[in-house]
DNA sequence: AATGAATGAGCGTTCATTCAT
DNA sequence: GATGAATGAACGCTCATTCAT
């Protein structure tokens, strides 16, 4: 299941450190200027290194989009499964999840951005191996509807749902321009809930 | 409002006719290999000219890129024009007009991908002229939501339910690894229209 | 000792007059950008007339140059034969022969810079041609100098002293960041012709 | 008062040493065929190294020739330094200056042949500061002849001799289609020298 | 393990010239 | 005689990648 950009260092320590200074300029980069714009030097000067130094620790340019991709990936599956909680279920654990969701989206817009603007430049493996961790936070979702539910939903209905509370969450960041204009996080994120609930035949939560 | 590209061509048919040629030819290469992948040689030739010719009817490359934006949201928006009734004043009016975006957007899938992906490509002045359309095709589905709902709505809750609908338009072209594998067109209109309605407190039409 | 361009058009008079629009248009041109920056559709809209139209008149774009330095070179030498007496034969003739040359270079600075440092870019008849124009301008001073001198002057040092004449000309136009923040016209003019009295054992003249 | 071209290459030693294997290549090519027509790829080979390396040491072509003409006048004012001997306040310092100028100008004629062609190219900045350059050396001779003279002269008639010394060592280069047709070196010497001497009111140096 | 000078394929763009109308 | 659309060789320049040190 994973992925691993070759290197020709041996110290697991280093590799480690230098690819988080990587990942760390890159997506600062990636963010102002896109993938394609950005040359592999300003990388390498932003992660505080020489060219040299870089491709000792990648491959490819297209390596380093793949390890920032997988870095955002990771950092957001892991704050999504600290902020859900699996073992209650009650319709408050889904307006939470989605709220924690939604405020996870909001302090990550621009990194989720990048992701979606680039992976496409990816190889197919890499972008498959992407895509994959896309569909278990989708998963991650459904699991939460599903347990909080107090009837049975279609497999169908379910990961229409999750797909739904998915996109309305990127939508945030990826229509700024539009939403943010008009809502409050808090307002955004209320509204949501509550079409939602509707549409599930729940009441509303006591937010 | 207009944003015309400079030519040295005077002749205004043959600008229409050529501009045609290169969208066409562009829209196939964007959509395999993104924008910047795409050489300015590669649209001259796929659009059946020289490079001189190219470039013509063009001043840069970005030029192409926001020719193709525009041909694809006209055509969007001359689509959406001539579906939606705005006449019609029932619940069934808003069913059909998501019914026949939905098919819209499953027909121009690829294009309104390459449109979504390289929009940021474009300069300043060009994605702000790009984004007013869509803002334009936003507002045409808000006012077949009001008209069409038997209640008052607020300004912030139509707004949300328009994009809410937008977008998941657009997640049928954007998320097709995972939306078309789950649900035929047919199935994915009809669920997403049931979960709209039950929102919006409207039992489920006769679709 | 004529060079021709060659041209498709059988009537001269025609010839002529869209030649005169091509120097005119070209030397403003050339004054501004120099000959390599300037394109022949600009040379073509300054004349008046299209890229086309130019081609039927010329078969290169250095046939464009050489023409306009012909044409600057027949303007100068006209301008020159009218000035220079050639039957007087004093020492004010020399002097007003100075004086007449050195207000023709202030007049026609522009062009005369233009041609000089674009010559080289002239093929080696075209340049030969043009050269031999100038040896022609410096042998009427040759003349004018030996007819006004009491005394028999050798060839070499005719030759030397018409040359330098030549040259403090150019300076004037050349040179003209430098002089003309120094002189005027007149100054510099009378300066000059004092020097050169004094070279040739001559009594100021009572200018 | 230093110009200095941006290179991305840390090591000074190295910058030095390609820069001159750069002006040596490039002003035989500009010498022969111009600026202009001189390619960078040219420029390159003959360097003795690849495109990619040259634009390592230069931002534009432009470049190139800024340090063309730098190089060629650095040449220039270190021998007119050298050779003026600022101490010996005689009219023998004048002769020996004048001397030593066109000898300098004689060795160095295609050098300053493609500066003077080609300045023109440069920069406004870049122009400014070779011009600069150009006034400091006229600069110097003045400084020569008025130690030289054994009585004083006006600020104006020092600037207008200095001035024409200056262009006939240029001369010497400029029209040697006919100056050395006529003259050797030493006759254009001596009798430059000898005109010189007595438009200044002084007796013929026994060089 | 780190450096950075060197490379050259390949890019976007220009423009002199042609030729069908 | 006049037009201007079409051409493509050639330009200046970039940048991912390599490799000797």
């Amino acid at each position: 299941m994973v992925k691993n950009v070759p290197t020709s260092i041996k110290d697991q320590f280093l590799i480690e450190k230098r690819r988080n200074q990587m990942v760390k300029g890159a997506v600062t980069l990636f963010k102002d200027k896109g993938f394609h714009r950005t040359t592999t030097r300003e990388i390498a000067e932003a992660s505080g290194f020489s060219i040299g130094t870089l491709y000792e620790y990648i491959r490819k340019k297209e390596d380093v989009l793949f390890l920032v991709c997988d870095f955002i990936y990771e950092r957001v599956k892991e704050r999504m499964e600290q902020v859900i909680d699996m073992e209650n279920k009650s319709v408050d654990c889904l307006s939470n999840a989605v709220r924690s969701y939604f405020k996870l989206m909001d302090e990550m817009q621009d990194e989720v951005l990048v992701m979606y603007q680039e992976v496409k430049a990816l190889s197919r493996d890499a972008k498959e191996y992407v895509l994959q961790k896309e569909r278990d936070m989708v998963h991650m979702l459904e699991i939460v509807i599903e347990n909080s539910l107090p009837y049975t939903i279609s497999e169908q209905d379910l990961k229409l749902v999750a797909n739904n509370i998915f996109v309305h969450g990127q939508m945030w960041g990826f229509r700024r321009w539009l939403m943010q204009k008009e809502f409050t996080m808090i307002e955004y994120t209320d509204k949501q809930i509550d079409l939602l609930f509707k549409s599930l035949n729940l009441s509303s939560p006591t937010s």
